[in-house]
RNA sequence: GGGAUGUUGGUCUAGCUCGGUGAAUGACAUUGCUCUUAUAUGGCGAAGAUCGGCGGUUCGAUUCCGCCACGUCCCA
C-alpha cells in the first residue's frame, strides 16, 4: 500500500501521473466513457509550429485544458481536435537564416524552390514535435493523432474551395495595396521585416510651392523628404482643424499652416512678411492648383476629377515639421493611399518593382526613383517654384537583407477579400457569438470589425497555400480553381508527383476556356491567416464528407488571445459567414498577454522569453497551470513572475498537507468512507462538521456559477481559498482534537467522513486546473479509502451542489465564531494576555439581534475556545459597566489659582466620583475638599476622559463590540501555568520519541514558590494529562534528585524558570 | 503615425460594468506579540497608497470624459 511521500514534489508527481495516464491509457478510457454524453465541440486555434511554446501560449493552453477536463467530467462528450498552423512568413525567414539565403531571388538558382519547400517542412516537423510533447507535458488533452495541419493538400484544398465559392460570389479581387519595397530585391516587405531595418538616412528636404488655380497669385507651400515622389502628386493634405494662413511674402501669397510661419518664412529667408487671411483646413477643400510637372507628365494633363490636384483634408497632417501642408501621392505612401481612396482619386505609380520609372515618365524612363531627386530639385527651381532647400537625417526604413532604402510602392497586382455587402452579415454574426469579457467582442472586436478594411489575402512568398488563380496569358481571363480534382481536369499537363505547393503548382498550365491560349498561375500564396480561418470546415475535412462537420457546426467554444482579432477570430468569422452564413462559434473567450516579470514583452530579441519547456520542468505544471489560471482574468494582462508562483504553490503544499494529515490517521484507524452513514449521522454530528459540508457546498455552488461563465479565475480562487482559509486553518484544528479518540467513537468516524467526503469533492472540482496532483490524491488517497472508485479522478463525475447539505444559517453563525475568535485575540493581545491563560469573561455586544443568538448559540463552544470562563452576548452598550471616566486636571487653568496646593489637588482628583464630577461641572461649580480647604472648580478646570477600567479590554469586530475581563484570579493563573507546563512536558514526550501510551514519571523544579503553590492546585489534573504515574512539585529552596531522571530540560515561562526531570516507566 | 487597452501601498493584486456609506480588499515583504505532537505553517496587531500626471463633468470621481507620460496589442 502506498503512502504519500511527506513532501509535495510537482516534478515527481506529475512523472509518475504522466507515465499512469501513458500506461493506462486515461485519456482514451475518457473518451470511451463520456462517448454518449451531449456533445460539447471545441476549435483548437493552432499553435504556428515555428519557435517554442512560451509561457504566454502555455498560459491559453492551460486555459484550454481546464475547460475542456470540466465539460469532460459534467459529463459531456468533448470534441478537442488539435491542430497546427505550419505555413508563413516566420518559417521562411528562418530556413532563409538556416541556409544563408540573403536574396529571395536566391533561391530559384542557389537552393531551389523545391528544396526550400522540403526546408520548411523538416523544421515545422521539428517545432511540431516540441509543441506536441510540451502541451503533453503541460497537461492539455486534446487529439493530438488527428490533429489537422494547415500544410496539408487536403487542408489547403478547402482554402481553393473557399476562394473559388467568394470568386462566386464577386468578393474576390484585385486591387492596390502600397508596400514598403526593396528595389534590389526587387520584393515587397512585411511589417515585421520593415521593424528590424530602421536606419539613419540622409535625405534632401525640400520646400515647394504650387501654383494655384483661380486664385491669382496665391501658391500652396508644402515640404517633402522624397523629391521624385512629386511626379506622382495628385493632392495636398491640411488638417481640417489646423489653422492656415494666407501670408503677403511681397507681391505673392503663400498659404502656411498658422503654427509654422515663423520656421518657413526663416527656412524661405523671407524678412518681411505679413498674414492676410486665416482659415481652418476645411475650408481648404477642393481648392485646385497646377501640378508642378503638368507638362512634362501626360498623366497629369488629363486629370480632371473632382480631387485631383486639390486640397483635401486628412487628420494624418502634423505640424511637427514641413508646412502643415502635405504633399500627397497615392502611389507612394499608406497614408497617401487612404486619402487618394477616401477621395476617390486613382492610383499613379509609374514606377516598377525594382523602383525605376515606367514610360509614363518620359524624362526619367529607366532611372532609380532615388537618383532623381537632384534633377527633380532642379527643375523646381529653374520653373521657380523651389522654396528652401537643404538636407535632413532621420530614420528611415532599409532592407534588412541588402540595407537598400525602401520605397512605398502601391502595387495594383494584389488579391483581396472584399467587404462590400458583407460587412453587415459578418457584424450580426459576431453579435450572436457570447464573448468573455462582454466588450471585447461587442465593443473591441464589433467595433474594429465594422470598420474593417478589405482583405489582403495575397502574399509573394513561398511557403504558404498557393492562390488557386490562373490567368490566361493572353485573353488575361482568370479563373479560380477549386479542388484538386478541378485543377487535373483543366490541366494541360498534370505531374505524378503533384503537391499542393510551390513549385509544383506553378508548373501546372491549364488551358484557357475562352481564347484557348495558355493559363499560368498568379504566383503568390496566400495569408496564412486564411489557413487557420478555414480550420471550422478544414479541421474535419468537410469536402470528404460534410457529415461530422454538419455534426459540430457551430463550435461551443474557441478561446484565444487578443492579437487574434485581426488574426484568426476575424478570419474564422469571414470565411464561415461566406461559407456557411454565420459565425462558426458561439462562445469565444477572450485572452491577453504573458509579459516579463517587469511588464515588458517577451522577446527573442531581449532574451527574456521563459519557455514553457523550462518553466514546466522546473516548476512543474500544476504549480503552473494554477498560477497562470487564478492570478488574473483571462482577458487582462499578467506578469510572469516566479516570486507569486512560489505563493501560489504553497497553497498546493497545503492541500498535499492536509490530505497527508487525513491519510495518516485514517490510515491508523483503517478508516472505510461510508456517505450514507455520514448523511444518517449527520443531524448528530458538531457544529464545525456541519459547517464545512455547508461552505463545501456554497463552494460548489460558486464554482459552477463561474466555470459556466468561463471566470476561471474567480472559480480557482474560490477553490484555493477554501482549502487554506476554510479547510486548513478552521476545520482541521477542530477537528484535532476528535482523531485521538477512540477509533470506533462516531465522532470521530463523523470526522473522517466529513473530511474524507469535503477533500474527495474539492479534489474533483480542483482536477481541471491542476491535473496531476489531483490524480496523485486521486489515486494514493482517495481511492484507498472509499470502495468503487475508477483509477482516475478523470473517470469521476463532477460533483455537484448538494442542497440538503447547505446552511446559511450556520456558515452565519461559524462567521460569528470567527470573528469573536480574532476580536478576543486582539483584545488579549491588547493586554498581553496569552490565548493559553484562561479569562474570567468574554462579553459581546452585539449589532444585531441574529448577531447575539448566533453568538449565543456558540456559547460553550466559545468557553473552550476563547478560554474563558464565561461568555455573553449582548444588544445594547451598557456603557457604564465598561468604560471608566478619568479625571485629567488642566494644570495650565488650576496651576495659577491653587499653586503649592496643586500636588494634594491632582491627588484628590484620581480619588473622586468622576462621573459625578462631570455632572455638577455641567449644572454650575463642583467643589472639593483639600487638605480641609473647599477648592471651587468650573468647567473648563479639567478634562474627561473615557476609559476602559483595568480589568477590560476591548476590540472591535464585524459583528459588534467585544470586552473581555482580563481579572487576574490565583486559580485563573494556576491553570494557565498549568497549560504552560503541559505543553512542555508534551513536547519531552516527543523528543524522547514516547509512545502515546506510555506513563512516566516527573519531576518539575520552579524558580519561585508560588508557581508550586498554583501547580498544586491542578496537580491531578496534569498528571492526567502527561500521564505521570508520580508528579514531584519542587520550590527554589530544594534540589530534587536528577539522577532519577533520563530526560532533563529547562525552560523559561516569562519570568519563571522551570527545570523538568522526566523518566519513562 | 493610427486604433485599442492598461497604469491602485516596497512588491503583486481586489474594487471600477450602473460615480456616493464609514477605515480603498487581500497576499508577500518589514516589524511587535502569539498558537501548534499535520504543515518550509497558522493567529492577533503595527506601519505603509492623496488609486500614473494634469484638466473637465458633478453637490460628490479610484470609478465617467479629455489631454499627457509610460507599458502592451493590432494596423501602418
Amino acid at each position: 500500500m502506498s503512502q504519500l511521500p511527506k513532501r509535495y514534489d510537482p516534478l515527481v508527481v506529475e512523472e509518475e501521473v504522466l507515465d499512469f495516464w501513458n500506461k493506462e491509457k486515461v485519456y482514451d478510457k475518457t473518451l470511451k466513457l463520456r462517448s454518449s454524453g451531449p456533445k460539447w465541440n471545441f476549435l483548437e486555434g493552432p499553435p504556428t509550429t515555428n519557435g517554442f511554446m512560451h509561457v504566454g501560449h502555455a498560459r491559453g493552453r492551460a486555459m484550454k485544458d481546464t475547460q475542456i477536463r470540466y465539460m469532460t467530467m459534467r459529463g459531456y462528450d468533448v470534441w478537442r481536435r488539435g491542430g497546427w498552423d505550419m505555413q508563413g512568413l516566420p518559417v521562411e525567414l528562418e530556413v532563409e537564416k538556416n541556409e544563408g539565403i540573403v536574396e529571395k531571388g536566391l533561391i530559384d538558382s542557389n537552393v531551389g524552390m523545391d528544396v526550400f519547400v522540403q526546408k520548411c517542412k523538416e523544421l515545422v516537423d521539428f517545432y511540431l514535435e516540441r509543441w506536441v510533447n510540451d502541451s503533453i507535458r503541460l497537461g492539455l488533452w486534446l487529439d493530438y493523432p488527428e490533429a489537422y495541419q494547415t500544410r496539408k493538400d487536403d487542408y489547403i484544398e478547402h482554402v481553393w474551395y473557399f476562394l473559388k465559392m467568394a470568386n462566386e460570389k464577386g468578393l474576390l479581387g484585385r486591387g492596390y495595396r502600397v508596400n514598403p519595397t526593396c528595389p534590389r530585391c526587387v520584393t515587397a516587405l512585411s511589417g515585421h521585416e520593415v521593424s528590424q531595418g530602421y536606419a539613419t538616412k540622409v535625405d534632401p528636404s525640400i520646400y515647394v510651392k504650387f501654383e494655384m488655380v483661380d486664385r491669382e497669385n496665391e501658391y500652396l507651400v508644402i515640404w517633402t523628404t522624397t523629391p521624385f515622389t512629386l511626379i506622382s502628386n495628385e493632392m495636398v493634405s491640411v488638417h481640417p482643424k489646423y489653422k492656415y494662413v494666407k501670408l503677403d511674402v511681397g507681391g505673392e501669397f503663400w498659404w502656411v499652416v498658422e503654427d509654422l510661419v515663423e520656421v518657413v518664412m526663416e527656412k524661405a529667408k523671407v524678412e518681411s512678411y505679413s498674414k492676410v487671411e486665416t482659415l481652418t483646413g476645411k475650408k481648404m477643400l477642393g481648392w485646385k492648383y497646377r501640378h508642378p510637372f503638368h507638362d512634362e507628365v501626360p498623366f497629369h494633363q488629363e486629370h480632371d476629377e473632382k480631387y485631383m490636384h486639390a486640397v483635401v483634408t486628412g487628420k494624418h497632417v502634423t505640424v511637427e515639421d514641413g508646412t502643415g501642408l502635405v504633399h500627397t501621392a497615392p502611389g507612394f505612401g499608406p497614408d497617401d493611399f487612404e486619402v487618394g481612396k477616401e477621395f476617390k482619386v486613382p492610383v499613379l505609380a509609374p514606377v516598377t518593382t525594382s523602383g525605376k520609372f515606367t514610360d509614363e515618365v518620359p524624362m526619367f524612363e529607366g532611372k532609380l526613383v532615388f537618383d532623381t531627386n537632384v534633377e527633380v530639385s532642379r527643375l523646381l527651381k529653374e520653373k521657380g517654384l523651389l522654396v528652401h532647400e537643404e538636407t535632413v537625417s532621420h530614420e528611415y526604413p532599409h532592407c534588412w537583407r541588402c540595407d537598400t532604402p525602401l520605397i512605398y510602392l502601391a502595387d495594383k497586382t494584389q488579391w483581396f477579400l472584399k467587404m462590400t455587402g458583407l460587412r453587415d452579415k459578418l457584424v450580426k454574426a459576431n453579435n450572436d457569438v457570447e464573448w468573455t469579457p462582454k466588450w471585447a467582442g461587442t465593443g473591441r472586436f464589433g467595433d474594429w470589425l465594422a470598420n474593417a478594411d478589405d482583405w489582403c489575402i495575397s502574399r509573394s512568398r513561398i511557403w504558404g497555400s498557393p492562390l488557386p488563380v490562373w490567368v490566361c496569358d493572353d485573353c488575361k481571363s482568370e479563373v479560380v480553381v477549386g479542388s484538386r480534382k478541378e485543377l487535373k481536369e483543366r490541366a494541360i499537363e498534370f505531374p505524378e508527383d503533384f503537391e499542393m505547393h510551390r513549385p509544383w503548382v506553378d508548373e501546372v498550365v491549364l488551358k484557357c476556356e475562352k481564347c484557348k491560349g495558355e493559363m499560368h498561375r498568379e504566383q503568390f500564396v496566400t495569408d496564412c491567416w486564411l489557413d487557420s480561418g478555414m480550420a471550422h470546415t478544414a479541421s474535419v475535412d468537410y469536402l470528404k464528407d460534410p457529415s461530422l462537420f454538419n455534426r459540430l457546426f457551430p463550435y461551443d467554444f474557441i478561446t484565444e488571445a487578443v492579437d487574434q482579432s485581426r488574426g484568426w477570430f476575424y478570419s474564422l468569422i469571414y470565411t464561415s459567414v461566406v461559407m456557411h452564413g454565420s459565425a462558426p462559434f458561439k462562445d469565444c473567450v477572450s485572452q491577453e498577454h504573458v509579459l516579463d516579470e517587469d511588464g515588458g514583452k517577451m522577446s527573442k530579441s531581449r532574451g527574456n522569453v521563459v519557455w514553457a519547456k523550462d518553466a514546466l520542468e522546473t516548476i512543474g505544471a500544476d504549480p503552473f497551470r494554477i498560477f497562470m489560471l487564478t492570478r488574473s482574468a483571462s482577458w487582462s494582462r499578467m506578469n510572469h513572475n516566479q516570486k507569486e508562483i512560489d505563493l501560489i504553490r504553497k497553497k498546493l503544499d497545503v492541500l498535499w498537507n492536509v490530505v497527508l494529515f487525513s491519510e495518516t490517521y485514517m490510515e491508523l484507524d483503517k478508516f472505510k468512507f461510508d456517505e450514507k452513514r455520514m448523511m444518517k449521522f449527520l443531524p448528530e454530528a458538531n457544529l464545525e462538521d456541519k459547517w464545512l459540508l455547508s461552505r463545501l457546498e456554497s463552494v460548489v455552488k460558486e464554482y459552477h456559477e463561474h466555470m459556466d461563465k468561463y471566470l476561471w479565475h474567480q472559480a480557482g480562487r474560490v477553490l484555493l481559498e477554501f482549502i487554506t482559509e476554510d479547510f486548513s486553518r478552521v476545520f482541521l484544528p477542530l477537528v484535532k482534537k476528535r482523531v485521538w479518540l477512540d477509533s470506533e467513537n462516531p465522532k470521530k468516524v463523523m470526522a473522517y467522513d466529513v473530511m474524507y467526503y469535503a477533500l474527495q469533492t474539492f479534489i474533483r472540482l480542483l482536477n481541471p486546473f491542476t491535473p496531476f496532483i489531483c490524480e496523485k490524491l486521486h489515486k494514493d488517497f482517495l481511492v484507498r479509502f472509499a470502495d468503487g472508485l475508477p483509477e482516475s479522478i478523470n473517470l469521476t463525475d463532477m460533483p455537484m451542489l448538494v442542497d440538503k447539505l447547505l446552511d446559511t444559517e450556520m456558515e452565519a453563525t461559524f462567521d460569528v465564531l470567527q470573528e469573536l475568535r480574532t476580536a478576543s485575540s486582539h483584545a488579549r493581545n491588547k493586554k498581553g494576555v496569552k490565548l493559553r491563560h484562561p479569562v474570567a469573561k468574554v462579553t459581546l455586544i452585539a449589532e444585531d439581534k441574529e448577531t447575539s443568538k448566533r453568538a449565543e448559540s456558540l456559547k460553550e463552544l466559545l468557553l473552550d475556545d476563547l478560554n474563558t470562563r464565561d461568555f455573553e452576548a449582548v444588544l445594547t452598550d451598557i456603557l457604564a459597566e465598561f468604560t471608566q471616566l478619568s479625571v485629567k486636571p488642566n494644570y495650565k487653568a488650576l496651576g495659577p489659582r491653587y499653586k503649592d496646593m496643586m500636588k494634594q489637588l491632582v491627588a484628590q482628583l484620581q480619588k473622586v466620583d468622576a462621573v459625578k464630577l462631570r455632572d455638577d461641572l455641567e449644572k454650575g461649580i463642583a467643589t472639593l475638599e483639600v487638605k480641609g480647604k473647599k477648592l471651587e472648580l468650573v468647567q473648563g478646570d479639567v478634562d474627561f476622559e473615557e476609559s476602559l477600567p483595568e480589568h477590560l479590554s476591548y476590540a472591535d469586530s464585524k459583528i459588534g463590540k467585544v470586552y473581555v475581563d482580563v481579572t487576574r484570579t490565583k486559580e485563573l493563573e494556576a491553570e494557565g501555568l498549568v497549560r504552560d507546563v503541559t505543553r512542555r512536558i508534551q513536547v519531552m514526550r516527543k523528543e524522547m520519541d514516547l509512545k502515546v501510551e506510555q506513563s512516566i514519571e516527573i519531576v518539575l523544579h520552579f524558580s519561585d514558590n508560588e508557581s508550586v503553590e498554583l501547580a498544586k492546585m491542578f496537580e491531578d489534573h496534569l498528571k492526567n494529562e502527561t500521564r505521570a504515574v508520580t508528579l514531584d512539585l519542587v520550590g527554589p529552596d530544594r534540589e530534587p534528585g536528577w539522577k532519577k531522571y533520563s530526560y532533563i530540560k529547562e525552560w523559561e515561562i516569562d519570568d519563571l524558570k522551570l527545570k523538568v526531570g522526566m523518566a519513562a516507566r
